[in-house]
RNA sequence: GGGAGUUUAGCUCAGUUGGUUUAGAGCAUCUGCCUUACAAGCAGAGGGUCACAGGUUCGACUCCUGUAACUCCCA
């Protein structure tokens, strides 16, 4: 069979992926093996991959191709979630292009089209999961709308609701102008602004000619102003007890109070109050009964309210209001100010304070056993503790959670109300009716007439409100409570998400699990850090720094994007993406490629041979390579449990590249056209499948490939169990050890000395342990190209002479030496070992040390201090005799 | 303003209860090699007063205090 060159991904990875899925590997079914259950962060169907879901699904696939393969019944469930206010402003978008006004379509009308745009684009998304190899449970899609999903949504609304757990109020909330809903507090994002702070001046009442001053960011609102606020410590001020002052331009005529909330040294001290626009402002206004004027539109417009401007923009107004003040002599000064704006986290307007009646989760009590499950260690989260005093201040300040949002696009909230405004909620609108006539006995008359109807509640609920049921509903578990998936899933094994949504998801979602099921959702939360670019900015769409994920597919290889996005991934880290580190993926496919080659080409050239197998350096060499393996081995099962993914891929990597490839390979290599022991290429063979296997959650395609090419098989790599580590022999560990130091040592003096790499040397050792080289002196000698080597008593002359540990070396050669660099070398080495030994015996000779230290850190001492001694009386011994 | 975290080689990071050869890896750099698997490669090398200043200790990259810079979260 011929090999091409280099390893060619794109020939594979639709074969394998589509073999794994032909073979059901990916599908669960409950069974006597444990399970290992992961559930897709479910990215949002408007979107695509972006580098840190790639991050994301790429560490669940490691972590669930590894289980796979160790035992566990491994069930990973993709879907995604709804996404009500991103997708709605999508689909208006493509209505708006259609020449279709939302306002014009019923309720229905708007979700059949939304329905069909997410069928058409909804499924960009899975594509890319799957190119990237991911081994999800695709029987398993779910999405946030489903039917079962809805109804389990709402039958959560419904019990929370006779809990006592959600209510309906009238509060001050977030409000998006853009998509004109309500947010949650965790949906706004402030930023840093340089704004303006306007003085204003009001006149007052008590004389025509006498004005208070007032400081604020938003003149705008002054028509919503119902009060002017000042200290009532304030001496300038207290004077005007009782006072009443007139709003500018439209003349309202509005008490001054007096609260210590104020300032003194703020602006000027007096504040402008507005209940509509501030939260602040609408606490003081419950404190003082004061007049509660909207300004503001739904949609960020001046409403009628205002009585100038109508139907303007905020903004706009804003300018021209503060040029009519200006003009009109109410504006005292202008000055810059730093503040913190509010901004949607969906939309990107500015976010407006506003006074509305919504739907809230009292957090409370909710809190206390989600709390408690990470505090007490039940659900761990890596890494370290990093994120631990975060969640905790969270759910320890939590606030009530705004869930109603103003839009069609989620599931409708199962409210019903009468004319008179009174609430029933029940799932269905039949239910509704009968509930209404329990609660509040015959049926109710309006106008003498009977009454014919209850209108459900228009808006739909919070995206989250469906997402923090994603651990359980995934496997029906609200739906059909105590089925036998649920029980045998939940709950999942670990969470791979970003600490970005920490709030937003996981504590809520530990919240409905502590609710729902009794139990948390989930025992490991692994956070991701942010992908950034390699200069270290976010990437994001406008600065255009965020590569296409199939596009790096098409140009390394998945496999090679996977590598790529693990190796610079330590745990909870932001991740500095660098197109570099797929290159050394891709090179990493290569290199594999290549030691199959070499493999494939002894194949034919395996024969019995009597006495060869048991040549010692082959037996070496095949007894050190096990130990490495085992050992590696068993390092990889450490750092996976510890979720230090990054380190164990590093691990492997050097396994493959460094002691596989460079040492072993070279070791047990015949020579051109020679013949190869089958024993020894069996082994080979055996060796190269396990490491195959290990670096298989990693990168799945290139491993199952070779694996197939190797030699023929009778399973897959992808369900291939691993086998127990066996115990490791440290001493042969030291020896190859040993044996590489020698080989650098006397390489790195033939590289000094000119020695090019053809040309053969005599190799002489001075040893007191002989028998240590007896194993390992063929390997030796193939390694520095000595065609000769003896051992000897006493220094000989005119060779370049190297010291490793306490034995010498010297070679033999033609060539015309450099003694002046060796010596160089050597009094470079002699001083380091020196000033080695003086910092052992000033440990050695404090009398408290010897008192204090433990009696084996003492003797390792003393151990360092006869090493150093040997060694700088080997390098002496060495200097004497160059010339 | 409050809280958390980070600071180790040019870059990205390890360094596990303070002692393990006066700090390790990958990438990058430099030198020499087209050696019959691989130039997307091979062989070798150089590079760090562990942010700074104190303190605890026989001993500090590691523990404590302070300072500085950066990052994140919250108001």
């Amino acid at each position: 069979m011929e090999l091409t060159k280099n390893f060619d991904p794109k020939a594979i990875e639709d074969k394998w992926y589509k073999h794994w899925l032909s073979k059901r590997y990916f599908s669960s079914k409950p069974d006597s093996r444990p399970a290992f259950t992961v559930v897709i962060p479910p990215p949002n169907v408007t979107g695509v991959l972006h580098m840190g879901h790639t991050l994301n699904e790429t560490v669940q696939d490691v972590l669930v191709r590894k289980a796979r393969m160790s035992g566990f019944n491994a069930c990973w469930v993709p879907g995604s979630d709804h996404a009500s206010i991103a997708t709605e402003a999508k689909v208006v978008g493509m209505l708006k292009e259609k020449g279709i006004d939302k306002n014009s379509l019923t309720r229905t009308e708007f979700l059949k089209y939304a329905f069909e745009w997410k069928e058409k684009y909804g499924g960009i998304i899975y594509n890319q999961i799957e190119r990237l190899g991911c081994s999800v449970d695709w029987d398993r899609t779910t999405f946030t709308m489903d039917d079962h999903y809805y109804k389990a949504v709402i039958k959560v609304f419904i019990d929370l609701y006779n809990k006592g757990l959600i209510y309906r109020g009238a509060r001050m909330i977030n409000w998006d102008s853009a998509a004109k809903t309500a947010l949650s507090d965790e949906e706004v994002e402030y930023k840093d602004i340089t704004g303006k702070l306007y003085h204003l001046r009001y006149k007052l009442d008590t004389n025509k000619e006498a004005y208070i001053n007032i400081a604020t960011q938003r003149p705008e609102t002054i028509m919503g102003d119902t009060a002017i606020c000042v200290n009532p410590n304030d001496e300038r001020y207290a004077h005007l007890k009782g006072a009443y002052a007139f709003v500018p331009l439209i003349n309202r005529r509005i008490p001054i109070i007096f609260d210590d909330y104020i300032d003194i040294n703020f602006g000027t001290g007096a504040l402008k109050v507005t209940p509509a626009h501030d939260i602040n402002d609408y606490n003081l206004g419950l404190k003082n009964n004061l007049e509660i004027v909207d300004t503001i539109n739904e949609d960020g417009t001046m409403s009628a309210a205002a009585q100038i401007y109508v139907g303007e923009d905020r903004f706009v107004a804003r300018k021209k209001i503060v040029k009519e003040l200006e003009e009109r002599g109410f504006l005292a000064k202008e000055e810059e100010y730093s503040t913190r704006l509010g901004y949607s986290q969906r939309t990107g307007v500015v976010v407006e304070p506003r006074i509305s009646t919504q739907w809230f989760v009292k957090m409370k009590e909710l809190a206390q056993p989600a709390l408690k499950a990470v505090v007490d260690g039940d659900i761990k989260i890596h890494p370290g503790d990093k994120f631990l005093a975060t969640y905790k201040y969270w759910l320890e300040n939590v606030k009530d959670w705004c869930i109603s949002r103003q839009l069609w696009w989620g599931q409708q909230i199962p409210a019903w109300y009468d004319p008179e405004g009174r609430i029933v909620v029940a799932e269905t609108e039949e239910e509704a009716y009968n509930k209404y006539y329990n609660e509040f006995g015959d049926k109710p008359q309006i106008n003498g007439e009977i009454w014919s109807g209850l209108t459900q509640d228009a808006d739909v609920l919070d995206t989250w409100f469906s997402s923090w049921l994603w651990p359980t509903q995934v496997f029906k578990g609200i739906t059909e409570p105590d089925n036998e998936e649920v029980k045998y899933y939940y709950p999942g094994s670990v969470l791979v998400t970003g600490q970005d949504i920490i709030f937003f998801w996981v504590a809520r979602m530990v919240m409905a699990g502590m609710e729902y099921e009794k139990k948390i959702p989930f025992k490991d939360v692994y956070f991701t850090g942010m992908v950034r670019d390699k200069h270290g900015r976010k990437m994001s769409k406008s600065l255009g720094n965020s590569p296409d994920l199939l596009e790096l597919i098409d140009k390394y290889g998945a496999d090679a994007v996977r590598f790529g996005i693990m190796v610079s991934s330590p745990a909870g880290n932001d991740l500095m993406f660098d197109e570099n580190s797929l290159e050394q993926g891709r090179n990493f496919n290569n290199k594999i490629w290549n030691a199959l080659k070499l493999i494939k080409m002894w194949e034919g050239r395996a024969r019995q041979l009597t006495g060869i197998y048991e040549t010692a350096e082959n037996k070496f060499a095949l007894d050190w390579f096990e130990n490495r393996l085992y050992k590696v081995r068993a390092d990889v099962e450490i750092l996976m449990t510890q979720f230090r993914l990054s380190e164990a891929l590093k691990t492997i990597y050097s396994l493959i590249w460094v002691d596989f490839c460079s040492w072993y390979l070279e070791w047990i290599k015949p020579g051109f056209e020679q013949p190869i022991n089958a024993a020894v290429y069996n082994k080979t063979i055996n060796y190269f499948e396990s490491l195959l296997q290990l670096l298989h959650p990693y990168m799945p395609f290139v491993t199952e490939e070779i694996y197939h090419l190797l030699q023929e098989q009778q399973n897959d790599l992808c369900v291939k169990q691993f086998e127990t580590v066996k115990p490791i022999d440290a001493t042969i560990l030291a020896q190859g050890e040993l044996l590489k130091q020698v080989i650098t040592t006397i390489r790195d003096g033939r590289n000094k000395n000119q020695l090019k790499p053809k040309e053969t040397i005599t190799l002489f050792i001075e040893t007191d342990i002989k028998e240590t080289y007896y194993s390992i002196k063929d390997i030796l000698c193939k390694q520095v190209n000595a065609d000769e080597l003896s051992f000897t008593n006493e220094a000989l002359a005119n060779t370049i002479v190297l010291a490793v540990e306490k034995d010498k070396f010297y070679i033999k050669t033609d060539k015309e030496l450099d003694s002046v660099t060796l010596k160089e070398d050597l009094l470079k080495d002699l001083e380091h070992q020196k000033g080695f030994l003086a910092s052992v015996e000033k440990k050695l000779s404090n009398e408290r040390f010897i008192q204090n230290a433990k009696t084996d850190v003492l003797a390792m001492e003393q151990k360092k201090k006869a090493d150093a001694e040997a060694r700088i009386k080997t390098i002496e011994e060495s200097l004497s005799i160059i010339s």
